[in-house]
RNA sequence: GCAGAGGUAGCUAAGCUCGGUCCACGGCGCCGGACUUGAAAUCCGGUGGGCACCCGCCCUCGAGGGUUCGAAUCCCUCCCUCUGCGCCA
């Protein structure tokens, strides 16, 4: 969330932010209820002071008369105080509660737009694959291997949701562990972590209260399955104090990501909008002088992982009505494919300034002396494993049906240099 | 799941029985100052959040309610930690 003061000061940068990014959000609410509560709480703290005065007297007054006077005033104080202090708790409230829902604020280099058309192509990495023989999609490529099975998947579970066997199962294992190798050599510290979260770790990375539905939710204990392990990595010091020595703190983890889709289904795309997956996220925090610096380090870190898999990609920074709610800057990594020639998102990354740190409390401290200040925090998957899965097989698909394993993959899958279909028994 | 013991500031740790100079004792660490050639030791001051920044004011004892003129202290609910028992891959 944003601080309440460069609201109350930057009204007009504000809502400027809000129509660049085509969020609604109750600006002129907040502004009331702020000016309101401020002029609220002096009263009450007048009274409140007053009162604490009277009560540090009752005790060392020994006339009884005396005594039940200065009771009666307390009483009095009290009638008086209590109206007052509620509106101005309900005034706190309610302007805590808009700005919960408003976004952050687009850094000045990110391009104004309402949608994907305005994002731009910042560099582009290797050439598109044009295979001699009219190329196939993952899911025709999967079933004839007998690898992937969609049908399964929603028997078992639902839809959205995909069951894989043999060489691709075991390829999910091998992307993991290829980019978590690399990532380690790059220098994030390798996490493991729940797969559950409560709701004050959902509330400071920002997918409450506005993205509740887009979350699975266990109800009998109030947790949420993390839609991605940015969760469990940026929680993991909230409503701590580092120091600046700590920083810059960089985590990794694999984990499986839980995601409804709502109301978007389409049953046609495959492993590429699922309800669960696999990804391999990275998390930075550092201090706010380095923090636009670590976003491009972040983003060349997830690069990397395409670059070893031999991926043709381009890095998109997007624009103000493209980006999520708590970014500030955002890249995206996609990756070409050549069944129906288009580019697929693999990797989002993203630099969320204080906004997140506001929300869940992580700060630091330059001195220990000084007063703490809230840290930036970015993430980026690093990268999503279902979608890297598809891209190596539609780019390195062969006309017999199969497709090779990319190089930098070889030594995971136990030496395997091409995936064949499956024959003998493939119940 | 059951029983017991706990949760106090960056860390440590008094206070809770019996509500009121708690405006939260003390120590460690850290910062500033005095002393010193410099350092150590010693002494003085500071060291949670917000508003105002010259005084000053409000909030804060795991979280939230309640009782009371007044709650760290009494009552209720919840969360977390530790110990023992139970269950268990």
């Amino acid at each position: 969330m944003l601080d309440i003061k460069f609201i109350r000061e930057n009204p007009d940068l504000v809502r400027r932010s809000l129509e660049n990014r085509c969020v609604q959000a109750d600006l002129d609410g907040f502004l009331e209820a702020d000016a309101s509560f401020r002029s609220i709480v002096e009263e009450v703290n007048g009274l409140k002071h007053r009162k604490n005065l009277v009560a540090r007297e009752i005790p060392n007054e020994k006339d009884a008369n005396k005594k039940a006077e200065l009771v009666a005033r307390m009483k009095d104080l009290n009638l008086r105080l209590k109206d007052l202090d509620d509106e101005s708790t309900r005034l706190d409230s309610l302007r805590n509660e808009i700005r919960l829902y408003i976004p952050n604020m687009p850094l000045n280099d990110v391009p104004v737009g309402e949608d994907a058309s305005s994002n731009q192509v910042v560099s582009t990495w290797g050439e598109k694959r044009t295979p001699p023989f009219h190329p196939k999609g993952h899911v025709e490529i999967g079933s004839a291997l007998k690898m992937l099975d969609m049908e399964r998947g929603a028997k078992v579970t639902g839809s959205g949701f995909y069951i894989l066997r043999d060489k691709l199962a075991r390829m999910e294992r091998a992307l993991i562990n290829l980019m978590m190798d690399i990532h380690t050599t790059q220098g994030y510290t390798e996490i493991w972590a729940p797969a559950l979260a409560n709701s004050s770790s959902m509330l400071g990375t920002g997918q409450l209260p506005k993205f509740e539905d887009d979350m699975y939710r266990i109800p009998s204990d109030d947790l949420y399955m993390i839609p991605t392990a940015e969760v469990t990595l940026t929680n993991m010091n909230r409503e701590e104090i580092l120091d600046l020595d700590d920083m810059p703190l960089r985590y990794q983890a694999f984990s499986p990501c839980f995601r409804r889709e709502a109301g978007r289904h389409t049953g046609e795309e495959g492993m590429i909008r699922v309800h669960q997956f696999s990804k391999v996220e990275l998390v930075s925090i550092v201090d706010p002088e380095n923090s636009a610096l670590e976003l491009e380090k972040l983003t060349d870190d997830a690069s990397e992982v395409l670059r070893r898999l031999d991926l043709p990609h381009r890095k998109v920074l997007l624009c103000t009505g493209d980006m999520t709610f708590s970014s500030a800057k955002t890249y995206d990594l996609e990756v070409h494919c050549p069944y129906n020639d288009r580019w697929m998102e693999v990797s989002s990354c993203s630099l969320f300034t204080d906004f997140q740190a506001r929300r869940s409390a992580i700060k630091f401290r330059r001195q220990p002396h000084l007063p703490s200040e809230f840290v930036h925090t970015l993430n980026g998957s690093g990268l999503a494993i279902g979608r890297t899965m598809v891209a190596i097989m539609e780019n390195y698909q062969t006309e017999e049906g199969g497709f090779a394993v990319p190089e930098a993959l070889r030594p995971y899958m136990g030496g395997a240099e091409r995936i064949e279909p499956l024959t003998g028994r493939t119940i």
